[in-house]
DNA sequence: ATATCTTGAATTAACGTTTGTACAAATTTA
DNA sequence: TAAATTTGTACAAACGTTAATTCAAGATAT
């Protein structure tokens, strides 16, 4: 391996100093007045000799990493991976490197994680929180570091957020199954003190009010495959069973799909079926599954556009809290009765 | 925002110097012979700050920047999302940090994302590398950099890499859909150029004229959603419609079945169907998939335990070209005729 | 011809850590 | 008791870059 180039080598080469060949290299050639003549060798050596700018020395000196970190509670799930995906491709878009971090939904590993960012001198931080626990996020927050929560957020924090409005899409995916005949609706929530999860509840919740409907059924404590699968093999032995199930994520309308194809149910004729979270095989599903699609592209694009705004000082807003209306995106999975 | 806290703050206070507190904080306490008084100290303290080491002028010191890149074509593939959650939950184990990087499939972001890594000072490579060019990936390793390819390779270029036996694969399902009747099989490709896509072809290739059959037809030119939908409408259309498809990737299948749904088609009672990559919704699916499952996990697991071997220099291996066979997993998709 | 301004660049000192080396003090050995 | 060894720690330099400051030479104005 050869030894790395470095600003001194081409500054030997080119017979100009370190400093010259760095305000080239840097971009701030104009800012410094630096003769065309001395760019243009300064460049073209540069390219010979396979320059690679030495990114920790940079940052060491100049205080900015160029670089903004995405925590996400599970790449393997893949609400989270588009996500990663779409904000990857923006950041790059701005110059930015992302590093993405997948904590396992594990607040422990989430601290350890932050902790790594902050050594890296990230610039800003997206975060789409795991857990109920906010405090070393707050304690992040309160260090002045630009930061975003996506998707999941807290209510009782002032923390900054885009997420959707998971009211709203409850309230939607309730009325519709209302309109469709059913009475007995089974709600499967995931993590009980999430905050989409809250909100989620109390539109349907109320929904259900709102047409004097008290049978409400909220069971399941987990947004995961396992989760959906076993809420759904018991509802299924009620005494009275419902005719519909509303699941609260693409993961735990997975569990749940798999406990009625084990039991020989069929949707949408024996049991109605809505979900929380679109995904494109929800197309190709044996029925197709009746979904509250959340607007994920705003989502990332506003989160990255308010915390660039931020890295820049550039916005004052009134409220940085924000969430966007999701989609009633119609298939075939539930039946009127 | 505080002021951050650095190693000399925490000397100032504990009346040691900054060597000391280094060492004591990197672990190298017992290799110096520092007290264990000071050693106790130095730890308190560092804790009260709430000191957090500076990654950047470690690496500027030491070289080491204990961070391992993954490349991937596009985290919107759960293929390779799944592979990006598994490798690092396995790298944090061992105590580094993974950067992931998504190249949306662009073999200049790719080159571009190289850079930018090197300039991180990354200790090794774990790339799943998109088209056909590869030279500056053998650069980058000719120059010594630790590196391992997973999933896709280079027939003729020596790089490392850890992957399917693809045209195992491929020859079981073949034989599969031959054992089950079927003569007339069309095989929607991938990109032609890529080492994967060429062996399963080549599997396929082998298993049909092991029996004697020449109808063969390759037809498709992308591992993407549209081609496997462009394709199989066309394919629909052919004077003599063949008994079943063999799709050469989850997402080429994906398109497959948007194209049969729209025309009617169902699987397998008028077309068989069987895929290359594994996924859990496979089985919830309007008829479950057949698939060659891959052996995602040991591919990681063991491409990640070379690449460590080789960042310390403690393996030598014979060969560095590993295949592992995949898995026929058997649903509901393939008809006997 | 002198003063003033503009242009183009170099000097020097940081950034926060790690590391090679040096060196007292305490302890053991002869 | 003097020499040798061990123990515990400090000093100073270095990593590659950038930023503040300074300065020489040429151009322009008076």
């Amino acid at each position: 391996m050869s030894a790395k180039i470095k600003i001194k080598d081409i500054a030997e080469k080119t017979g100009l100093s370190t400093t010259t060949v760095s305000r080239v290299l840097t971009g701030k050639a104009k800012q410094y007045r630096i003769g065309k003549k001395s760019q243009k060798i300064i460049q073209e050596v540069a390219k010979e000799l396979n320059y690679i700018p030495n990114h920790f020395a940079a940052n060491l000196r100049s205080g900015k990493s160029n670089t903004i970190s995405l925590i996400v509670p599970s790449l393997g799930n893949p609400f989270f991976a588009n996500i990663a995906s779409l904000l990857n491709r923006e950041v790059r878009k701005l110059g930015y490197t992302l590093i993405i971090s997948d904590t396992n939904e594990d607040t422990k590993a989430e601290m350890l994680e932050i902790q790594q960012l902050i050594s890296r001198n990230v610039e800003g931080f997206i975060i789409i929180p795991c857990g109920e626990n906010f405090e070393h996020i707050e304690k992040l927050y309160s260090q002045g570091l630009p930061l975003i929560l996506l998707d999941r957020y807290f209510e009782n924090s002032n923390l900054p957020f885009v997420s959707t409005d998971n009211y709203y899409g409850a309230i939607t995916a309730t009325k519709y199954l209302i309109e469709h005949g059913h009475t007995s609706i089974a709600c499967i929530q995931g993590v009980k003190s999430s905050t989409p999860n809250k909100m989620r509840i109390k539109g349907f919740k109320q929904a259900m009010q709102e047409v004097g409907n008290t049978n409400i059924h909220v069971i399941g404590d987990d947004f995961s495959v396992q989760n959906g699968y076993q809420e759904t093999k018991l509802l299924l032995r009620w005494k009275e069973r419902p005719t519909a199930i509303f699941a609260l994520s693409n993961t735990i309308t997975m569990g749940c799909l798999k406990a009625l194809k084990e039991e020989n149910i069929k949707v949408p004729d024996d049991i109605s079926v809505i979900t929380f979270d679109d995904h494109p095989y929800l197309d190709f599903l044996e029925t197709p599954i009746t979904s509250i699609a959340q607007p994920v592209e705003h989502v990332c694009k506003i989160g990255l556009k308010y915390l660039l705004s931020k890295l820049n000082n550039e916005l004052e807003l009134i409220t940085d809290h924000v969430t966007l209306r999701p989609d009633l995106k119609i298939r075939n999975s539930v039946k009127k009765i």
